[in-house]
DNA sequence: GGTATTTGACCCCT
DNA sequence: AGGGGTCAAATACC
């Protein structure tokens, strides 16, 4: 609970101090995107603080079936206990259900962004197509624990089902922005990097691409149990100008700070895929995962802001700086 | 040789 | 007991 107090004041703090420097950059010559950045970041702060009042309204009646585990749980007759380890089990998976088109998608059906390592498949009762099982390729090497599971329907082959659960913790959504780095400019400051991994530039490009089409290509997004997750994470929208996100400004900005890690895919909800609104909950650090034991002992939650990371430093120099190179790849690398 | 995938075996939960 | 999830050895690929 001190945990939380702590986190909560840095938050108002964190917007109070944003709000300050917006003031500032509400004086010309301050660039318009400077101001649209400090707005995102306050929104955000105000959006974590929220979610951690609301978790903490959620925390004091569940906490006793937190802290036990589940094998113990099953074992009591508390009923209660029960339920809320039924609603934890549920709430930490979404599913996500796309379609795929070419051959080449039904090798490679949900290429979300991240590297995924399969490690199992099952044959499912009922079902006509195996079950595939992914972990994260970097589960060992930084301990990052988001796992999928992907099915195809069986009666439309094209459209397949994943299921997410775990957010990622590994910083593989924070080189996102290194796709929208040009080749040339990446091998002038990495040398042969791109040369031992071809893949990986090549493909974030592609995947980034992808996360933009989600939002045109009916990309369904759906959790097991949205209703709760709507009463912890009430939903928060706010207006990009869509210049912005077409020259990558914006999504910069958030894969910097790894949004794209901890949002997972159900930050392109389908309910925004027609407007220039990005509808999530975008300070819930741990992704859409309601994982109580997530943000509670995750102290990368603390600083996991999407926006609240973004480097004071670099808005300073922006400060100084009017001209500075805002649409500039380079800047975010 | 390192990394990813496949697949049968095993474990756990219901 | 059976189904689903994971492990890990074997295999494939680069």
């Amino acid at each position: 609970m001190d945990w939380e107090l702590k986190t909560l004041l840095n938050e108002l703090k964190e917007g109070r101090e944003s709000t300050n420097q917006l003031m500032k950059h509400l004086q010309p010559p301050s660039s318009h995107q400077t101001r649209q950045v400090l707005l995102q970041k306050i929104l955000c702060f105000y959006e974590k603080a929220l979610s951690i009042l609301n978790w903490n309204g959620f925390v004091v009646q569940t906490m006793p079936a937190f802290e036990s585990s589940p094998s113990i749980d099953r074992s009591s007759d508390v009923s209660d206990q029960k339920d809320v380890f039924k609603r934890r089990k549920t709430s930490s998976w979404w599913t996500e259900q796309t379609r795929v088109c070419s051959a080449k998608s039904l090798d490679n059906p949900l290429d979300d962004g991240y590297c995924w390592r399969k490690y199992g498949q099952k044959a499912i009762l009922g079902a006509n197509f195996p079950r595939g099982y992914y972990r994260c390729t970097h589960r060992h090497s930084q301990g990052c624990l988001a796992i999928k599971q992907v099915q195809r329907s069986d009666n439309d082959p094209t459209n397949v089902e994943v299921k997410y659960k775990g957010r990622h913790t590994c910083n593989q959504a924070s080189h996102f922005a290194a796709a929208f780095v040009p080749v040339s400019a990446e091998s002038k400051k990495k040398g042969n990097h791109s040369r031992k991994r071809p893949y990986q530039l090549e493909e974030k490009q592609k995947q980034v691409q992808h996360i933009f089409s989600s939002f045109e290509s009916g990309l369904k997004v759906k959790t097991e149990d949205l209703d709760n997750r709507e009463e912890i994470f009430p939903s928060f929208s706010f207006p990009v100008e869509s210049e912005q996100v077409k020259n990558g400004l914006f999504v910069e900005a958030l894969m910097e700070n790894d949004i794209m890690g901890s949002l997972s895919p159900a930050f392109m909800s389908p309910a925004t895929s027609e407007s220039n609104y990005f509808s999530v909950s975008p300070c819930r650090m741990g992704s859409f995962e309601s994982d109580l034991t997530d943000i509670i002992s995750d102290p990368t939650s603390v600083t996991n802001s999407p926006i609240g990371d973004l480097d004071i430093s670099s808005l300073d120099k922006l400060e100084f700086d009017p001209s500075f190179p805002f649409d500039n790849p380079e800047f975010f690398s």
